[in-house]
DNA sequence: GTCTATAGGTTGATAGAC
DNA sequence: GTCTATCAACCTATAGAC
């Protein structure tokens, strides 16, 4: 009997993430994860008891990494960073998280308003916003609060459909657009964002 | 015995794009809508056939209205419209489409990734993406057409975002932000794109 | 911990009376 | 055109043997 390379729970758990990235929460059932995943249905709701919690488990495992490099890369820009370090460290750990194929989960997570997702969500991006909304506040006093909230509203939108919907770019424009080139997604996305903040209100 | 307002297959759209909108197109069963139509379940079938069928006759009804308003708006403003002009025909007949409830399909139309949904927003929006493609490179001669594709893509993705989760804003600034202020969302949204767009390339 | 088997519920779609 | 009744397929979750 051949062993395994890693144990039923995490076999589980990637499946799950491959193909609720893939296909979505919903459309993606148990049946799907544990033949994917080469393991018994039952195995499942033994280490994770329903579909829900291991959703749960699933998004928690990718989240926290990204968002620890996020406050990291954000510390090690100083007391004072620009706003395009401040735009960096917010989007680069995201982006870049998509070798490890979990920008599809991470996009299907902002893609996804029903209320358990949500709750997740919040639970997991409701600080390091906060953070990040400080940081930019600081890096831009003339701002009014509300204003730093919507424009990182904004730019968080931009960088959900790049995860979501970036593949359509090559379709749309003839192979012009290169999604998968991340470091050049990040600096069009910080030049395009750094500039919307920076923007006098009103127009 | 009381004669409807409207007939069947009225009522299964109306109450299709409600739940639709609030629930997603896979949560959605099409009892759930039968329910809320008040209607018998195989009047669905008798007038659409399939689910998939009907999803693409909810979104048809509602995609072109907006795109032709689109149209229009860019057309009145002229040979030569500025930036602002372009983005406010873009995003208003959208972001104005709340009022009649079906803001939140839209959103949930930007919102899944899926295939059959995909083919549906690719048939109804590529045009008009080219057309504004088209009237953006124009009025911004200096920018590479790509860098003109991934610009739009960050607005689209700005304004699903709104689409689809505006309602945390007020959540998580407690109450600073309103986005059913419509107007001021828009004014919001065309300066912070308008800026984006006429950022030099690179930082 | 892992399996088989199955309970118990939902779904989309259809047949056939009226 | 609208109804009742139902099918076949799918789902999540669990019980109980090993």
């Amino acid at each position: 009997m051949i062993a395994r390379a890693v144990d039923t729970k995490t076999r589980i758990l990637d499946a799950a993430e491959k193909l609720f990235g893939q296909n979505g929460f919903d459309a993606t059932s148990l049946r799907d994860i544990t033949a994917e995943a080469d393991v018994n249905l039952a195995a499942v709701n033994y280490h994770f008891q329903t579909k829900d919690s291991l959703i749960d488990a699933v998004i928690a495992r990718r989240i926290e990494p990204v968002n620890e490099k996020r406050r990291s890369m954000l510390s090690d820009a100083g007391p004072n960073p620009t706003i395009e370090q401040i735009l960096i460290a917010f989007l680069a750990p995201i982006l870049f998280e998509d070798i490890k194929q979990i920008a599809p989960l991470m996009g299907r997570i902002m893609a996804t308003p029903d209320g358990f997702i949500t709750r997740l969500f919040k639970r997991h991006f409701e600080e390091v916003v906060r953070l990040f909304s400080g940081a930019l506040a600081k890096a831009l006093p003339e701002l009014a609060p509300a204003e730093i909230a919507w424009r990182l509203h904004f730019t968080a939108g931009a960088m959900a459909n790049i995860l979501t919907r970036g593949y359509l770019l090559p379709e749309v424009t003839n192979g012009l657009c290169d999604p998968s080139d991340r470091p050049a997604v990040l600096a069009r996305l910080v030049t395009f964002a750094a500039a919307g903040f920076r923007a006098t209100e009103g127009f």
